[in-house]
DNA sequence: TGGCTATTTTTTGCATACAAAAGTTATTTG
DNA sequence: CAAATAACTTTTGTATGCAAAAAATAGCCA
């Protein structure tokens, strides 16, 4: 019998489209309000309808995709109020999550974070979008982490997965930058002071500045008014 | 042309599918820990298997039931730190729901609460834990529903929909319950202030004590030890 | 008998096939 | 010509069938 080398036994498909399909919904290659059509994504994907449906209902159910009884499954469109309401949970978790990180936080952990925040001041130095926002969100699941609870991270991450779409392509003005990147700075002295309090103050604001950007980016996008596309339409690329 | 009475386009039959299996395992009919057995099911239910899965899938998405890869789905089964950290998202959920309802909830919403909470020492009087359970749960929903945030009500609710399994069948002891009695007369009273400090508060501290009842009651039935039984097994009564 | 392997059975996973609903186009009729 | 309706096409929803994996059983050998 040889070692235990088998198998890496690869997701099952429906696990997989249900990835891709995320990627796709993130990503906007799939836009909000587009019809995923079950034959065209079948071949896309190369897989057959049944373990796509299955998929398509796993999004569903984190709210990634509406479900139109007998009439297929869209990308959900979130209208600005879904966006308030949406944000306003994620405050919430973030603010619990910044404030037990503040009490379970290791030195190890808190380190990291700070080399973190360095490279990402360094990307704001040098105004790298891309990196900045890469850093960013691994600043927040770094937190997230230490706040040691799975549930919490887990219900974060689907909340935050609806807004994910509408972040990808907003690139904010220089003033609500320099903003957030004061709000880092006050997060990394309460999560050295271990102060949960503080850390859950600036939380709270700092999701409403990033609410505050996304509203504004979503103004200027619905005003640009693209039509509903069909999903795969603006896949070839 | 008759008038639109049309329809009633009955939910599709995953959902359908996905409701009764839902009540299943929060009513333990389908106990933690037990296999899905999908031909079992489908005769059970009268569906073809595959909406059965397409709704295993999305309740495996909400967390109720957990997928083993070429070995079906089994109903999650908590472990004891499972329980405190969904307990806590509870918390943090519960107690923002409270915030926003004592800053939003109209006189109406009020006064139908308290005319629940009357309803409810009712029930506590006459020690009648079934109409107990049903009007704090729909005291808990009123609140909910005053916050005006249907994001944080979904989140709400998927999160305490894994922990409506071990509720149960969880009877408190008569300190305990006298405890939450108490709350609930603080929540009223912070409510009727309109104040959302005292709310998060009292909320906060009433999911601890859930918390503990549920984890007491958690520890009295695993140590009894029900060994894993298949889907249908507990299901003929 | 006890542990191992081989064989059978069951069960899951995926693809396909068919039915029903929605959408689309063509046609009829006022 | 417009509106309504009818025929047709497309798409979703459900059931069934087949292959692969896992579980159960039987057989084998020490």
């Amino acid at each position: 019998m040889t070692a235990d080398i088998i198998a890496i036994p690869r997701a099952a498909l429906h696990e997989q489209v249900a990835h891709r399909l995320r990627q796709m919904l993130v990503e906007n290659r799939i836009p909000p309000g587009a019809k995923l059509n079950e034959r065209e994504l079948s071949g896309v994907l190369n897989v057959s309808r049944t373990p796509l449906r299955e998929a398509i209902k796993m999004l569903a159910a984190e709210g990634l995709v509406e479900l139109l009884p007998n009439r297929g499954a869209i990308a959900v469109q979130l209208t600005e109020l879904d966006v308030r309401n949406t944000f306003e949970v994620m405050a919430g978790l973030e603010a619990q999550s910044g404030e037990l990180a503040a009490q379970r936080i290791t030195d190890g952990e808190l380190a990291e974070i700070k080399a973190m925040h360095y490279e990402m001041l360094a990307a704001y130095t040098r105004q790298d979008l891309p990196a900045y926002y890469r850093l960013n969100a691994a600043i927040h699941n770094a937190i997230n982490m230490a706040a040691k609870n799975p549930v919490l991270t887990l219900t974060y991450s689907q909340v935050n997965a609806r807004l994910q779409a509408l972040r990808f392509r907003s690139n904010q003005d220089g003033e609500k930058w320099k903003a957030a990147v004061k709000e880092h700075e006050q997060m990394i002295s309460a999560l050295t002071a271990r102060d949960a309090v503080a850390m859950r103050a600036v939380l709270m604001s700092h999701l409403i500045n990033k609410r505050d950007v996304v509203i504004d980016q979503l103004r200027a996008i619905t005003t640009t008014a693209t039509t509903a596309t069909t999903a795969t339409a603006s896949l070839k690329a």
